[in-house]
DNA sequence: CTTTTTTAGTTAGCCGCCTAACTATCTGAC
DNA sequence: GTCAGATAGTTAGGCGGCTAACTAAAAAAG
């Protein structure tokens, strides 16, 4: 997370006291907040290192990850009666769109991953304004190298939840990611309307 | 947070299967890490848009409230007996740590504030190495107009959420922040090891 | 068929974060 | 007292986000 954070959260009692001050101020809610971006960015921050040990940003390897599973789905035998994405490669716009975010961003990261020979842009045979992004068999092997340690990672990280604590942890956190995009979108509406 | 996130998360059944070819998959994990750093970012998003109409970053945003509240517990009257923060002025090393960013990042960040007039930097009178930090008026008004629409985001972002469900959320990101200090402890001790 | 609008991708330039190297100052060992 | 090492802050340069402006090609309007 690109953001700067506060080291050590406001006790309860602090936010209590703030409130005495500013009536908008909702302790719980607060709390709430600061622990959640608090969280996030301590995970994010965790998986962060150990990708950059293979010398990789999050946002290539989520590149990779979303170019890696059309490619299974494309080269999958057919066992999978139900493909969990639309299969086939991808163009930069279809990832920028699938990542959040914006296609300048991603002709950045692919110009990085094509440079470091991870990936390949093909001219589209049909559409001469569209590539498509395809993996090389050396960012296969890559992937497929990574992934297990990462893997752990996620496992480490969330091993002190029950697995009835992580169901409650992600339905609280639908619960909020829905009226965050609630908000996003009257947000939206408010500056078309203008 | 800096970072590329899918828009779109997995469905649980593709974590299923992609568990069958890495045995260090845990599907409930991941679904965990991925809903957290999606609503993290959602979130952070959501605040970040608000703040923008101020023309404010987060980063910036963050030493204002810093530098606030310790004005806020030196210039009190003195009711409050336990303050939560030590008091007084803030030095760039003091304002970096507590908001987990490095000295060079702060450097910038109050280049800016200063110039926006926002922030002074002191001498200070006994160490000739170090700076004194101090919001000005403009700054005082700038927080005291901007603070109620920000609680009030925080405040809608948590509407769904009863009190017990926002304890349990916070009991629950207690738990993954710790397990992921300790991952973030056992590294530094690995690198300064080697 | 020509013209306008839309779309895909890139480029240019800003911002905030980082690390590494540097300057200036203080501290402590001798 | 002097000189090595620690400490505060800045500077320089890189990276990955962003927006806005641009080019080329396709699609739609006339």
């Amino acid at each position: 997370m690109p953001l700067l954070l506060l080291k050590d959260l406001p006790r309860y009692e602090c936010l209590l006291e703030g409130a005495k001050v500013f009536p908008e101020l909702d302790p719980s809610a607060c709390e709430a907040y600061l622990h959640l971006l608090r969280a996030g960015d301590e995970v994010f921050s965790v998986t962060e290192r150990n990708l950059a040990e293979h010398t990789i940003s999050q946002g290539r390897f989520g590149v990779l990850m979303l170019l890696w599973n059309s490619t299974q789905r494309r080269t999958s035998t057919g066992d999978t009666v139900e493909p969990c994405r639309p299969a086939g490669p991808r163009t930069p716009a279809e990832l920028a769109d699938a990542a959040g975010v914006t296609r300048a961003t991603m002709t950045g990261l692919i110009d990085t991953l094509e440079r470091d020979g991870l990936v390949r842009r093909e001219p589209d045979p049909d559409d001469r304004r569209m590539m498509s992004v395809r993996l090389t068999p050396k960012a296969d092997a890559f992937v497929a190298a990574l992934l297990p340690a990462h893997f752990q990672i996620m496992a480490r990280l969330m091993a002190p939840l029950s697995e009835t604590e992580r169901k409650t942890l992600v339905a609280l956190l639908t619960k909020i990611l829905q009226s965050a995009s609630e908000l996003t979108a009257t947000a939206h509406a408010l500056s078309a309307s203008s």
